[in-house]
DNA sequence: CAAACACATCGACGTTTGTCAATATGTTCT
DNA sequence: AGAACATATTGACAAACGTCGATGTGTTTG
């Protein structure tokens, strides 16, 4: 006998059940942004893109402060924009990264 | 050279150096936070439990609204309660669970 | 055009992760 | 004590991940 069915009597389903496919993709669309800030590099690349002073930062300044490989960073800066929480943008030979406002709004809602 | 040398003429320290050591305990930490809501089925257990009526969810009650087996419920609230997002309470035979609402909103902050 | 440069992609690698069946642990009830 | 039960742990395995060196792509400079 499970918990539920000692506090609730009934084993009527309640509104909408809960294991519903948008449940699921809900589910699926949040991981995928907090997985994203699940690598310690990855966190500290979207602060330095974050709080950088004119509000985006070049991809060349973020090698160095994070201390990999360059394929790594790129690596990881395609990960944060593709779950949406940074924007790229390629001027002449340098990619400009800025934080998501709208992406990093949503996901905070989502943990209150 | 880089975009930084572009904008900014001295190469001197400015302030704290970014990569220090406690810059990387604090990614760390906050990582394994985020972690823990990486994976779509921890992101609904914590869901779950955070949404109980009384404030605690049993983790009997877990396991079939997910649709995953016993020992793969219990892996994951593992993981969310090392993560301290998730207090464990044994109370019987029944496990209970309740959100932490500090780490939550410790998680919250990062993300503005 | 050729060299230098910033960045992305590829291929390979060791490690970590999610999952389950089987089993162990500890509790409640008869 | 023994059966039934909820949960945790173990062991195994495929898939995903983080990392790097090598290489490709496109842009600027001489």
């Amino acid at each position: 006998m499970t918990a539920r069915s000692v506090r609730v009597k009934s084993a009527a389903p309640c509104c909408v059940p809960l294991n519903d496919v948008r449940v699921d993709v809900a589910a699926l669309t949040l991981s995928v942004g907090f997985a994203a800030l699940s690598d310690p590099a990855r966190l500290r690349l979207f602060s330095l893109i974050a709080s950088a002073p004119p509000g985006e930062a070049c991809a060349c300044d973020l090698i160095e402060p994070i201390g990999k490989s360059q394929p790594t960073i790129s690596h990881h800066l395609k990960i944060l924009t593709e779950a949406g929480l940074v924007h790229r943008e390629k001027r002449g030979v340098w990619a400009w990264y800025r934080a998501n406002s709208e992406k990093l709004a949503l996901l905070r809602s989502a943990l209150g």
